[in-house]
DNA sequence: TATATTTGCATCGTGCTCGATATAATCGCT
DNA sequence: AGCGATTATATCGAGCACGATGCAAATATA
């Protein structure tokens, strides 16, 4: 365990939390023009995605637990955004369905990521660096994984 | 702007959100050992390797504002890690340094990094993968920079 | 079939993040 | 010196993250 290791894992949480916030940060001005926090826009994107899943479907897509998406989840609805029902099926799950709103929303969101994109190459971000970027993440994050050890 | 990038945008963001959430929880275990949270750890961090800084000058050095940081500083203030004391040359600024036990914590807090490089290793994640990530966010993080266009 | 366990979702409390805003001290300009 | 602009910090409100816990439905097991 040398020096190099002890200094780079004290820098490597540090810059992920901090971009992770700067990047957020950078998609509010398009989100905020649609009424949406960072967050519901995961949610939106899910049910874009594929429509009518339980929340627990959507708790392992996007690795919230329920005791953030639950309230997140109530107040898209209140926002119109979404239905939420009991299953017939399993009393116990949710299923959660697009409105009409919730479903045009995505053609507003769809020049999001093309400006994300012109504002990374604008200020000389390498597409190269953010697809390695993506990588090294995925790793991460199957390594650190959502599901606990038994 | 091919479809490529439309799709690569979409997904940098969630795995950034994502891996930082991730990384947190696996210091986790680690500082509650000694009663802190992640951001606590942070602001520790900066005064060991600096004392007696501005609120303004840990702001800086975290990326974070005032409104997170007053806060914050404020329970660590309670929890007899720091002291906070208006400066006598400039009046508007609160100088914080750290306490006794502030200081005796950096101890415990030392083998940390080390435990999560064994845990990475463990997982099988490349070290030279971790040197490239911190390298693309540390890019990343000046490109969508703290310090807004005039 | 009765009972224990598991599963899916929700609620609560604490702390963090951030935009908007307030307040007081300092600075800059005339 | 006087006064508007700037700077440093703090407060407020809303939303998110998450551990702990509760509850009801479903499942497993005796």
């Amino acid at each position: 365990m040398d020096e190099k290791q002890l200094l780079l894992s004290s820098q490597i949480c540090f810059p992920l939390y901090s971009a992770s916030r700067l990047f957020t940060k950078a998609y509010k001005p398009y989100l905020e023009k649609m009424g949406l926090t960072y967050p519901q826009y995961l949610v939106l994107m899910v049910l874009w995605e594929n429509d009518g899943l339980s929340v627990n479907q959507i708790t392992e897509k996007l690795l919230l637990n329920s005791n953030t998406l639950s309230p997140l989840l109530k107040r898209m609805e209140k926002m119109e955004l979404l239905k939420r029902n009991r299953s017939i099926e399993d009393e116990r799950s949710v299923i959660v369905q697009l409105s009409k709103k919730g479903k045009q929303l995505k053609l507003n969101a769809l020049p999001i990521p093309e400006k994300l994109i012109t504002e990374l190459i604008s200020k000389n971000i390498k597409m190269e660096d953010m697809l390695k970027l993506k990588d090294i993440l995925d790793e991460l994050i199957l390594a650190l994984g959502h599901k606990r050890e038994s």
